[in-house]
DNA sequence: CTGAAAGCGCTTACAG
DNA sequence: CTGAAAGCGCTTACAG
């Protein structure tokens, strides 16, 4: 480990490779027009020739701006946490950015910690993201620079939030059960107390409402987000109501033990009934029997846009209020046309 | 955003509250003994009062030492990866480090770009996370600091590498089923291209032949990491094989697809055919049904060692060779002894 | 167009 | 025990 510790070259080497001051060296290498052209080449073939590389730290402590964010997770272990943990890497490394990592875990005295540790880094700015699209309270006031928020809406509408947007992925989701032609939808979903379970349902009865029907069932299913849920929701549901022709599920998983059941007791997916999931968590979605139909959060874009909101108010251009995200319909095979033949299946 | 932008507080002003040189306050925040008592109660009451946060920057300019370390990895969308950057980030906090994220996606030149990115903001050391547990090529020669392969092992024999014990895990799980009066024990498993389906199996024979017993169906079946594999894979199995009384699997997607497909044939899960799983994947294996006895890698620890090898070589110490960590057995429903009668279900 | 000088916020010999 | 000074590697007015 660290065989061949080689000393790291400075502007002063560049500059003396090139024959001139390290303030000429400096002003070459930043492209900043008050340098004769032949001086420019030949420092910038020096720094070439030395595989010279700025210190970041020096640079930072001179300017100010360490081309850093801070992501601040409340959760990192959550599932929707990584795609668009890769979607805000990804857009900082375009800008030449660098992101410092700090999970919270769902720990109060542990995400103050995190702040305070990474003012005193002097990141430019912070990206925070929730660990659920619940409203969270704002801590821009003890963030000196810019802040954005993703997943979670801040609570303070100065502020920005990316969020996901569920009423557009619910709506989605429902057209495509309507347009099959389903007339009986129930819902099955996760805990009544996630804003997500919530806006899921109020979307889906609207337009359930639009096309004049009512929610199979009366109501939605709240449960919680598993499979076992699933299994026991979509029994209870038949059971109660044999006629369903469809079930709107609040995430893939389940969905997928929605699927289980209902082909346990005999009816066919999708042809006797359709089901959507949501969420379109690869694992369970296209490995599911059959794959689902399900709704595509388009969770790394969330991260990409937050980052150039977060760019944008680096740059003086600060944004607030609520931006969201649209989803996208993955049609898979758990969900077909409601009266159509026993198909010929190649399964 | 960075709505009250306050002048950050530096070493000057609490020097100059506490009434004496930065020089002096330098040294009572930093321990050192050469400062008298009542001098460093003053200065540590003032940098109490600013609210002081030393400039990481500046100190590390300064020292050299940044106490941030470049994590970078193969693949942060492997399901292993999180939990293992969640011990990497743990161990890493509680030596009050921070830490670079980088993800390099299995590109080769995104790779070298943030290697050099890493350098140039000089970071202490290096953890390098694997997208398998194959061997992978050295990064050691090009960088100048202390660097712990993850996960995945490095090709020199000079470098450390913490990795998981596919070896102990695997026997774990064998023992287990050997240990119910399982006789007919197959294996389903995913490509034989990946080094974590051989070593399990691998093991798994070994074991098996201790026990006076072969693999039932005579050889591993490899075929991919999914839960459709293991339906496709338990199928063929038991139409080959009815008297096959355990399979053991190589993950527990398969583990999921295998347990569906033995249900689906009218065998009891445990009492007719026991099934094992790998990795603890919770939303697969706990809300499996039934829930499924699997293998722990204990990844989490992993990277805390990881990390615990790393400060050892900053302090100097380097290790070299490979550690491996012990797997830790999770018993569920899914396994149970051999000949019981019929349970009382209360499922 | 070029370079000497000051300074970013610290730490660390060194002198007193 | 305390403090003036130098220096980490840059950038940026400023003078020439």
């Amino acid at each position: 480990m660290g065989r061949q510790r080689s000393r790291t070259v400075t502007l002063t080497d560049v500059a003396r490779l090139a024959g001139v001051s390290v303030a000429t060296a400096s002003k070459a290498l930043n492209a900043r027009d008050e340098v004769a052209p032949e001086t420019r080449r030949r420092v910038l073939e020096a720094a070439e020739e030395l595989r010279f590389q700025p210190s970041v730290l020096a640079r930072g402590l001179q300017t100010g701006r360490t081309r850093t964010i801070g992501l601040l997770t409340d959760e990192l272990a959550h599932r929707f946490s990584i795609p668009i943990l890769l979607g805000v890497e990804n857009a900082l490394a375009n800008g030449q950015m660098s992101v410092l990592l700090c999970d919270a875990r769902g720990d109060a005295i542990r995400r103050q910690h995190y702040i305070r540790t990474l003012i005193a880094r002097q990141v430019d700015g912070f990206v925070v993201l929730g660990d659920s699209n619940d409203v969270r309270p704002s801590l821009t006031p003890q963030i000196p620079v810019p802040v954005v928020y993703v997943y979670g809406e801040s609570d303070d509408p100065r502020d920005v939030s990316v969020l996901a947007d569920d009423e557009h992925g619910s709506r989605l989701a429902t057209e495509h059960l309507v347009s099959l032609g389903r007339r009986q939808i129930a819902h099955v979903t996760g805990p009544q107390s996630y804003r997500a379970a919530r806006d899921r349902a109020t979307s889906l009865r609207v337009v359930l409402a639009s096309a004049g029907l009512a929610l199979a069932g009366g109501a939605p299913l709240y449960g919680e987000w598993s499979q076992r849920w699933g299994r026991t929701a979509a029994k209870m549901l038949l059971a109660a109501n044999p006629d369903i022709d469809a079930i709107s599920c609040g995430n893939d998983q389940i969905a997928a033990g929605v699927a289980a059941a209902v082909r346990e007791l005999g009816r066919r997916v999708p042809d006797d009934v359709s089901i959507v999931g949501y969420d379109n968590w690869h694992e369970f979605a296209a490995d599911c029997q059959p794959p689902l139909t399900t709704v595509d959060l388009n969770l790394q874009q969330i991260g990409e846009i937050a980052v150039k909101h977060l760019f944008a108010a680096l740059d003086g251009q600060p944004s607030s209020g609520v931006v969201r995200q649209p989803s996208r319909l993955i049609v898979r095979d758990s969900t077909g046309p409601r009266l159509s033949p026993a198909r010929t299946s190649t399964d």
